[in-house]
DNA sequence: TGTACATCAGTGAACGCGCGTTCACTGATGTAC
DNA sequence: TGTACATCAGTGAACGCGCGTTCACTGATGTAC
């Protein structure tokens, strides 16, 4: 009874999953705000109602892809990330905005998705989606405060009392970090956010050219913002 | 004859306009990627075909669209930094960079159309594109080369290679400016660009409370990375 | 001042396509006795 | 081992809506003589 049951569920399963993995390609294919069940059941050589059997509706499936593009994301930073001693923090740090980058190119739609415009028509159940956006800003504030509690970081920045005001008020939002570290973690993501929005639209590439070497030098103005020093980590060979 | 040859072109002129107007205030609504021609006729009180009299095609539209939203963003900038006098030069950057994000909230739909998602299915002539696109920055340049005229601006960023080859085989692109300088506009432009992605899309809000503070306190940090001092500035009041 | 003519904005019907979602249904699979 | 039954994935037709674009046309305006 069991088994057949959670065989069927497995089946179920790996059909949701066949139908996010089409939607993405498509996504790839003409953006992510045209997104359509019809499309995805016609690759897939099935009726378009068949899919109803796997999310009840439209938003249903946009609603999953985010979720897991916020998860795919969050993970591609830690993993970066995890590949350093733990005491190595600069080159932590560095990994896990890198990788922030890397995933956003080589997953364009599903970075679009998240972080591009809105798709028309359709809202996000905030409830569901913020605890999974959240999670990208958790890899780089773990970093800091490990950074921090061993004496590694001085952030200097000045914070708006408006900030302050915001971080005691809220403390869901601060994830267990100081206000400086959380103001230097805020920062930090969005100047990496700006060269990368800049870069996938389009914006920055006739400007500058190597977006990469852009990107990775805007990185080591912020570790030095922080006096965080990639010679000063351990030995990591 | 020219009288009214005018007078036709004028009134054709005027339609045009309003056709644009319309478009506007729809995309405002429904989002960029939703702009039709058929809902615009339909505000308008027109068929749809009676466009056609206007813009040879859909994609039309949206480039003057593009195009326009370019002119009034840089426009908007240039009129905010006037308002200083010449050798206020922190004030009119600052003012120029406070208008970038202004505009931005107070167009939001022009602003998502330009440095937004792509609208799927078009794409941008760019050769009409580019140079639109280019005079935000041109804006920017314009200041800090005459504050570095004036011995007000030290930068004292690291310059990648690759981009101080890219600055030296593309004449065109660095828009008269020295390379230290034109890498701290890129600079500059990049994180407020971040900041007000992140605001616009709903990504920072939650995470910081009060973006309006937070992004002032990145002009700050921008100012002060030039060594560039509101309280520097020749007397403004 | 009056008539013939050109211009061109706007119409209405149509083409061919797309979409999300509903509904009653078929038919295979696997379960229970 | 064999039969009755429940489950549920998938079908096919339909509803009601959207879209950009074309085409032959009407009808008003203003020009030229």
């Amino acid at each position: 009874v069991i088994d057949s049951n959670t065989r069927k569920d497995r089946q179920h399963d790996a059909v949701r999953e066949e139908i996010k993995q089409v939607a993405r390609r498509q996504m790839a294919v003409q953006g992510a705000s045209n997104l359509s069940l019809r499309a995805i059941a016609r690759e897939m050589e099935v009726t378009a109602p068949a899919l109803y059997r796997y999310f009840p509706t439209r938003d249903d499936l946009i609603t999953a892809l985010i979720v897991d593009a916020f998860n795919a994301h969050a993970a591609a930073m830690d993993e970066a990330q995890a590949e350093y001693p733990r005491e190595a923090y600069a080159h932590r740090l560095q990994a896990a905005m890198l990788a922030y980058r890397r995933w956003a190119l080589e997953n364009r739609a599903d970075f679009e998705l998240i972080y591009g415009s809105p798709i028309p028509g359709y809202s996000a159940p905030s409830e569901i989606t913020t605890p999974a956006a959240a999670q990208a800003m958790a890899v780089i504030l773990d970093i800091l405060t490990g950074a921090a509690r061993h004496g590694r970081l001085k952030p200097e920045a000045q914070i708006p009392d408006a900030i302050r005001l915001y971080w005691e008020a809220n403390p869901d939002m601060r994830m267990n970090a100081p206000l400086d570290l959380f103001h230097l973690g805020v920062t930090g993501w969005s100047r990496i956010h700006g060269v990368l929005m800049l870069e996938i639209f389009e914006h920055l590439p006739p400007v500058v050219g190597d977006t990469d070497a852009f990107y990775r030098q805007e990185i080591n103005t912020l570790l030095a913002s922080g006096q965080l020093h990639l010679e000063d980590d351990p030995n990591t060979s």
